[in-house]
DNA sequence: TGGATGAGCGATACCAGGTGTCAAGGGTAC
DNA sequence: GTACCCTTGACACCTGGTATCGCTCATCCA
């Protein structure tokens, strides 16, 4: 499993500590292939505080560790980045799974918006929502 | 104002009654300008119920007569809806305006990308995070 | 080595945005 | 007239997240 290499070099390097509940929250993450809640991550570290494993998650979620993912419905899930870097979504209405993407035409579609409108670009989101592959192959 | 001429028919076509509370709502949102938050808009009508502004709103919301814009910061606020159909946001996080623009390229990217990931397509997304042109005239 | 410092911690209260429930009001159709 | 049902306001409650506070513990430096 990749996500505690190289991740616990990335939180020390950036002046971070590797603390015992960041290493269980980490563990925590890594065990997990779907997106989850802050409230399910929370339930299974039931030594660890609430307002901790939140702090933890934002934290991780600015080092590029986990991503946020936007469900449709308002709701939030979070999920860990695989590529550490920028990419969008594709959010299965049906299991829930989170497919990550990334599209330099996507992006320079954004960019070129942007531009017409004379407006300068800090940062954008995109979420696909609908049915993954497998979903579609059910009855 | 144009708001509220149009949208009394959209509600009553689609078997909704325009009662009172639902036309001093669209009378709030025709008057205000900027994106606002259900609290701004139940404090602008305290003679109604938060439950009816939020459950206005959201009925709004599906009929295209409000958007829903979620803020970089997580932070959710509304804005009348101009064009009544499909579109993407640019967010000023400086002065909180919110533009709508529509661009068939980039929604072509999204189904391109959708497609390559043999994904079928419910609805998507898009957001612009960035400061709006009279905003960088400010020093 | 030992004290100062500050990052990080858990507990807890709190906030914002939103939903569920329930009894009552009031059009509308028959 | 009355039965029906959409809509309402009040209120409790939920979820996701933040602020505060006193404490712990690693680290640094004299």
């Amino acid at each position: 499993m990749s996500t505690t290499e190289g991740t616990t070099e990335r939180l020390e390097d950036t002046g971070y500590r590797l603390t015992a509940p960041r290493r269980a929250v980490l563990e925590a993450i890594a065990r997990t292939n779907r997106p989850f809640t802050i409230e399910e991550l929370s339930d299974r570290l039931p030594n660890i505080g609430r307002a901790t494993v939140f702090r933890t998650i934002k934290l991780f979620n600015e080092l590029d560790i986990v991503c946020r993912v936007p469900l449709e419905d308002g709701g939030i899930r979070y999920e860990r980045s695989r590529s550490g870097r920028h990419h969008h979504h594709l959010i299965c209405s049906e299991c829930g799974s989170v497919t990550e993407f990334s599209d330099p035409t996507l992006d320079e579609a954004i960019e070129q918006n942007a531009e017409t409108a004379s407006f300068e670009l800090d940062g954008h989101s995109a979420e696909l929502y609908g049915r993954c592959a497998p979903c579609q192959r059910l009855p």
